[in-house]
DNA sequence: GATATTGATAACATTATGTTTACACAAATT
DNA sequence: AATTTGTGTAAACATAATGTTATCAATATC
């Protein structure tokens, strides 16, 4: 199911809390980090690159929110998911926190339940994806919401890493892939697979398609093409 | 649960408000559009045919009121929820936006819950009518007021999650549901099944319908298909 | 023709899903 | 209140599908 662990930094003051929280997501799987107070959530965060921040609002040095606008005002951090953590009652700085991009507020005191539903909510939410539109070259239509590809009306069913592949080519017709570029779409960049494994799909595309659409461009790549 | 999100439509010249309305709906569970201009409202309407529209009044282009009365005049938009946002003093408005077919109105400054709670309600309200269509595909019928499915007029029940699983299935025939969003959709976001609890529905409705009509897509999903 | 690159195939590894059982819990029944 | 029944979930394991690698043959390119 999961690709790899996320990366978790957790901010705040009180040790007891910090263990708490880390405990229970280390529980869920997750790989956690923390930092005790705003500067060290900055600098840690910089070095991690975490999936996710979870920030106290009441930090020393610099508080939450702090955090958060500068982290958000970094490209690095642009997408990456923050989640406060607010004293029950503290209904304004909650809206300051949504107001500067935070993806979600727990309220203290915390439940370990609550938290871990919502980071992985949190992560559901973004893996979602959004997917693209179906694409009609000549007498083939690739659909990525049924996850079908018709020939002439018949139907065929790729397995996954097929479909991604074949979806790619498809989405330029008669542009060249390079196998890097295959790699890091299809394969995203932080997996290392052999050189052969991309024929072997092209070569499993072309057998069940049955028709000669993905043109090898030796010492380059391949394309898509009627 | 949830049998379906219900898709609302935003409309306020205000960046802020508009994102933290959509916010808070969206930790609701519902589907949110915006549109900063009444002119937009009316175009994005079209598009979308919401279930939910809210309007502020004072909008560029068009008011709130004006854009009411164009979309009420549409067989599109007879039965479509709208709410108003009125200034908190504005009687005038408030009086006039009721006439004109508004099935509510909150006033600014808004709060999320207040907000929240009347979109709920109205929502409960025309639960009936909107919620529980019979599904019919083929020689099958998932009719959510009896709890029943028939097949081929022998009547079949099924536990509420499976009833629920099979329902947002053949709710979009041939559409694959990631199994995040099974999880989103029938188990609500706060809440932790483990891997192995969709399948295991998944077999059991398989198993009492008798019929395959749930294909499993490997590393993606599933789809209802016959 | 020599070299590099890709195609084909089968073996292998890895994952995702299917299946079964058990158990907790709630609702219905007594 | 006690018992039964049904439902939902977890855990453990089996199975099937998919993904990857290794190997060697085929082919293009120089």
């Amino acid at each position: 199911m999961e690709t790899k662990a996320k990366r978790i930094l957790i901010a705040d003051d009180e040790p007891d809390i910090l263990e708490i929280i880390s405990y229970n997501l280390i529980k869920e799987g997750y790989e956690t980090y923390t930092a005790k107070d705003g500067n060290e959530a900055i600098e840690r965060a910089k070095q991690l690159n975490p999936d996710l921040i979870i920030l106290d609002i009441m930090m020393p040095y610099k508080t939450g929110l702090e955090v958060c606008e500068i982290l958000r005002s970094m490209p690095l951090f642009e997408n990456t998911l923050i989640i406060f953590l607010t004293a029950l009652s503290d209904e304004s700085s909650h809206i300051k926190g949504l107001e500067m991009g935070a993806d979600d507020y727990v309220s203290k005191p915390i439940s370990p339940k609550v938290l871990i539903s919502r980071v992985n909510a949190l992560f559901r939410r973004t893996h979602k994806e959004t997917d693209g539109k179906t694409l009609k070259i000549g007498n083939i239509s690739i659909d990525p919401i049924r996850f079908i590809v018709e020939i002439n009306g018949e139907e065929v069913m790729l397995a996954k890493k097929e479909f991604e592949l074949l979806y790619l080519l498809a989405s330029k017709p008669g542009r060249v892939f390079l196998r890097n570029e295959i790699l890091s779409q299809v394969w995203g960049t932080d997996v290392i697979v052999g050189d052969r494994t991309i024929d072997v799909h092209i070569r499993k595309i072309r057998q069940k398609l049955g028709i000669d659409c993905i043109t090898t461009v030796k010492g380059v790549g391949y394309k898509f093409d009627l």
